[in-house]
DNA sequence: CCAACCTTACCAAGGTCGTGTCAAGGTTTC
DNA sequence: GAAACCTTGACACGACCTTGGTAAGGTTGG
């Protein structure tokens, strides 16, 4: 059970030997190298890269997706600015403030959120 | 200081009103409407108008990317698939266990995910 | 009632995505 | 050392994204 090589693996995984370094390009699915710099593609690999396909195909979503989806994952700040942009929807409750004080309170929501960081894999 | 029609939140926020009927499709910003079916765009409107701008262009990210983000925010199933295939690194600990077993104990952790809900705005 | 707005629905140009293929060259294996 | 791999880089093409424009028609306000 040694590793494959890019076009076994293509093989067994139902993507092509081209996905396959594009999908790497993408940082979804690094494999090792040998020495000579062949892509060696070990179970764990081999088995992210069948899920992939399936969790591309169940919820309709692009390799982008997936790669922005790491992104928010990896780099805090974009996290952080996305969610605090999505979590200030207008939703006024109506006569609390006026919208500067609005705007302050989701700014400190914000600011609070930054304390959270990776939950450091249990 | 009532609500700005669509050509107006244009002037004011640099977006063309054709990007704002964009945006809106994108399920971003929806204005509220007038009888007639006018987009009145509030000051809570306008100002995440300003701030996704910024958003976007601070990192390098497209309105398709924030689309997806807040996918990911409101389709619980489709956070935990994603979140678990990219939790399941094949960072195999060395001599921990087979991968069978390897993928059972993913498979696990992403189970236990899915108690998890939106944290209900304070 | 007319000008100046708004609406939706199309057509279009330029860019990116997903994918294949080919070329030039290194590696492995027999 | 030749066949069968692998590497990166490039060109290419259809599909989709982003954006603008324009047309046909409803609304608003003097």
């Amino acid at each position: 059970m040694a590793a494959l090589t890019i076009n076994e693996a293509a093989e067994t995984t139902g993507w092509s030997a081209r996905m396959l370094r594009y999908i790497e390009r993408e940082g979804l699915i690094e494999p090792a190298r040998s020495d000579a710099g062949y892509r060696l593609y070990g179970p764990g690999e081999l088995q992210r890269l069948r899920t992939l396909r399936e969790l591309l195909a169940e919820h309709d979503i692009s390799l982008g997706d997936v790669g922005f989806a790491l992104r928010l994952r990896s780099d805090a700040g974009l996290r952080d600015a996305v969610e605090g942009w999505l979590a200030a929807e207008p939703r006024r409750p109506a006569g609390v403030a006026a919208d500067d004080d609005w705007l302050r309170f989701e700014q400190l929501k914000h600011e609070r959120l930054l304390g959270r960081s990776e939950p450091a894999a249990a």
